[in-house]
DNA sequence: AGAGGTACCTGGCAGC
DNA sequence: TGCTGCCAGGTACCTC
């Protein structure tokens, strides 16, 4: 489900109902998650101040003075703020319940999301150390792209969605920066000029911030803290919609399965 | 080093 | 109505 605009927009309404609190209690029912839930997360979290709030690619970190909680949503996990007690279902697989009584409740049917703790230094932990550098940031440009690129045999597509080159770019706004820039998904990443990657850079920022704003993408299921969903699927271009006429030269969207993923393109605008 | 495939899971939907 | 097959926002890990 997520991609960075979601784990975003995650961040912003989970920060003003967690910053600061004092963790209660943790209770886990669904140990059995990407990888199994220590059962020691419990005692480790409990009397634990959230001091900080933050994003790396699509981990969600929340840092307290004794280690950091590592999260991630996975394909289909989003969490919710609860100011009143309710019955979990079963696809609700953990709160965390602050001294003021609101619970943070992590909701995951495909339970590939994953939350890991870690002492010491956050950026050493070995699910972030490895990491590309935040597409918004200043360190992510058009320049970085091309010089990664050279040698380089794979699909454009998948060359932007590896974590290793630049984080949070998904299935969705791959598709999606890519039909901006005006290049084809299959295009191999060697065989793009360092003028077309400026180019890729600056949609990648766009489509991304442009999501954010927009409270991040529900196709299905993904819901914000509060339960509601995010407006960005009105403004998408190509994904989700083969067939449909490009609203740039009006050929119906194609698509295909590029690393073993859909990908959509107009097969007249990009080359 | 890079490329490609597999595995982990459940739910929703189309087609029969 | 019920079955089967396919698809879904991610990514660590394995082999070649």
């Amino acid at each position: 489900m997520p991609e960075l605009p979601e784990v975003e927009t995650i961040c912003r309404g989970i920060a003003p109902h967690i910053s600061g609190k004092t963790i209660q209690h943790f209770v886990l029912r669904q140990p059995r998650l990407r990888w199994p839930i220590e059962k020691r997360l419990e005692h480790e979290l409990q009397g634990q101040t959230i001091v900080n709030v933050s994003r790396r690619a699509k981990y969600v970190l929340l840092k307290t003075s004794a280690g950091t909680l590592i999260l991630h949503m996975g394909m289909s996990g989003s969490l919710r703020i609860l100011t009143s007690k309710k019955a979990a279902n079963k696809h609700e697989h953990w709160d965390l319940v602050m001294n003021d009584g609101t619970c943070m409740r992590y909701h995951d049917p495909r339970r590939f999301g994953a939350a890991v703790w870690h002492e010491g230094d956050i950026n050493q932990h070995r699910l972030l150390r490895e990491l590309g550098p935040e597409p918004l940031s200043d360190d992510f440009d058009g320049e970085w792209l091309y010089r990664h690129s050279r040698g380089r045999t794979t699909a454009i597509k998948n060359f932007i969605m590896n974590s290793h080159i630049v984080v949070g770019v998904g299935n969705i706004y791959a598709s999606e920066a890519l039909f901006t820039a005006g290049i084809h998904p299959a295009r191999q990443s060697k065989r793009i000029s360092a003028e077309r990657y400026a180019r890729l850079a600056v949609a990648i920022k766009q489509v991304l911030k442009q999501a954010i704003y927009q409270g991040g993408t529900t196709l299905r299921d993904f819901q914000r803290e509060d339960g509601r969903p995010g407006y960005f699927a009105q403004s998408l271009n190509v994904y989700g919609r083969r067939n449909e006429p490009c609203p740039t030269c009006g050929t119906p969207v194609a698509s295909r399965i590029i690393g073993q993923r859909s990908s959509f393109y107009c097969p007249d605008c990009q080359h």
